[in-house]
DNA sequence: CTGAAAGCGCTTACAG
DNA sequence: CTGAAAGCGCTTACAG
């Protein structure tokens, strides 16, 4: 039906394993044996099957990505970095949503998901270290956004508790005595929630402020989990100055539920978010948050998974990348 | 290396074919060989060789999906329904990003992603039906979201028209008469700003407002193009008492503009979008918008897709779906 | 109900 | 610089 590289051949005269060059970029082709063979492609409309390629070479230009949503817009932006970033060396992205179940996570690292692609960008979410060390198997694996202190993997992840305790600082600066912290995750196992709440931790006790446990808040982290965290705190009882939401979505969610209850954002209460998605410049009042460094994230984790496939990082530990943040001052909290 | 089908087939004592025929439900086979076979897989821990199936079957259980960018709201909400969508019917998604370049959108519909996949959920926005046409294939194709008035193509879209005339209905029963239309696609050639701006044209001359295009804002489909087209229009003088954002990202972006230039929103300017994607709920004031059915949307263009792929469809021309929608009236436009 | 053989379309040693 | 052969791991007719 489609046409083949035996096509091919025949049409320009020569053997298969001489197209395979040509299609290949194999240097030591005759000038003019390589122009007859790409005109029959022209010619014939060839197009290489890359199930084939796949199966013989053991390479299929695909990367997984793991994480727990798309929807998240923190994951849907990065995720479109990833792509392009992953385009521009010749690889296509596979996507599996985890939905923060373990038994996804785990299957991701072993099962079709991993046949399927040349390496995987993993965000774990409910599995720890000795978890995905046991199903490493041979092909790359680089985790990303997590901090999984364990030197055998590869990392791509930010300073989630240096930015967090910047954050609080400045929160702390700017006269705030009880700030509220949303979207902690006590039963995660590795992430980014805890680390983020250390850094808070650490700002506080920094700056002689007592830890005040009711003003934790553990949720998920969308929109309405962050709205619903608000009012649990306001209907409690909990008096508070500040709302640090772990990431921007909690964040966003609170000022909404805070602005519907007729508390002025920043005067009574100033909030602050984590992530810097787009939405953040263009909420009402736009959002302080920590800007993490998506484009370097992206740009790195691809091209560290890239050159472990290629073979272009042979390092025996784990390479640990960790990208620069900067504050983002708006106005919800200025 | 791996475990293959042959370990499995000599450690049963069966054939080849015998596997096989465990693997993939066959019927016909006696209990006790089919036990043998499963003992032995377990045992082995056996996974069948996906791109060797794909090879050999023409099949790949991939379907390909593709927008122009993944990080707008509407597109990652979407996706991640799909892939679930996908999943339950044992599909996975390969995500294209065209960027509205319409060589991606070209070559997605007969280069190597097509080939990896067994059918194309495709959002074209750069070309038209023709060129749509002249690239079918053999491989179900189901168009997304958009309106080509095509009797040849599978789709599901949305009343685009009818929700966005039901939207202007409303702002104009609220007493809105001079209603920004930002947004606007003149050089699409097709797609669903000219649908929607028919509709608001369609309200107004029920309603026997003029049409004044000085209200109408061209302009791509973020948050920023929102904030920016509310900029122009406020600078070039041109007063309005309320705007529709064609989608809701440049909704949120030209309220945020207005917000910030100290003008009352609903109070001076009503605004309303169109998608409800989530962070409509949580904008400050809320947004009325249209909520286009996106689940129905996802379902039911996975389930027309699966069922072309799969044999179960079988109508020679187009299947046309048409989700409902619903008016979302929040706070920006009572 | 099960087996032996062919073949999907490539790449990869191996020769020459 | 190029060719002939083998084989990646499955599924698919075809027999029996």
């Amino acid at each position: 039906m489609a046409v083949t590289m035996n096509d091919v051949a025949r049409a320009a005269g020569v053997s298969l394993k001489t197209v395979s060059n040509v299609l290949n970029d194999y240097e030591f082709i005759r000038p003019a044996t390589k122009q007859r063979v790409q005109d029959a492609i022209a010619e014939l409309g060839y197009e290489a099957n890359l199930t084939a390629r796949s199966l013989r070479s053991g390479k299929s230009k695909m990367l997984g990505l793991v994480l727990s949503d798309l929807s998240a817009p923190y994951y849907a932006e990065l995720a479109s970095r990833l792509m392009k970033a992953a385009s521009r060396r010749g690889y296509r992205v596979l996507v599996e949503q985890s939905d923060a179940v373990a038994d996804v996570e785990l299957n991701a690292l072993q099962g079709p998901f991993r046949q399927l692609t040349d390496g995987l960008l993993f965000t774990p979410l409910m599995i720890d270290a000795d978890a995905i060390a046991a199903r490493l198997g041979r092909k790359p694996l680089v985790l990303l956004g997590e901090h999984i202190l364990d030197s055998r993997f590869d990392l791509v992840t930010m300073k989630n508790e240096e930015a967090a305790a910047a954050l609080t600082a400045r929160l702390l600066s700017g006269g705030r005595r009880r700030i509220a912290v949303i979207g902690a995750h006590s039963g995660e196992s590795a992430g980014s929630a805890g680390l983020r709440l250390n850094g808070y931790r650490k700002a506080l006790d920094q700056a002689g402020v007592p830890f005040d446990p009711a003003l934790v808040a553990p949720c998920q982290w969308r929109r309405d989990n962050g709205a619903a965290a608000v009012a649990g705190l306001l209907e409690g009882g909990v008096e508070f100055d500040a709302v640090f939401g772990l990431n921007d979505a909690l964040a966003l969610g609170a000022l909404h539920e805070l602005l519907i209850r007729g508390v002025r954002v920043p005067r009574e209460v100033a909030v602050a978010g984590f992530d810097d998605i787009d939405e953040a410049r263009f909420a009402s009042p736009s959002l302080t948050t920590v800007a993490p460094g998506m484009e370097e994230i992206a740009e790195r984790s691809i091209g560290l998974l890239v050159d472990r496939i290629e073979g272009r990082e042979t390092s025996g530990g784990g390479v640990q990348v960790e990208a620069g943040f900067l504050l983002q001052v708006r106005e919800s909290a200025p």
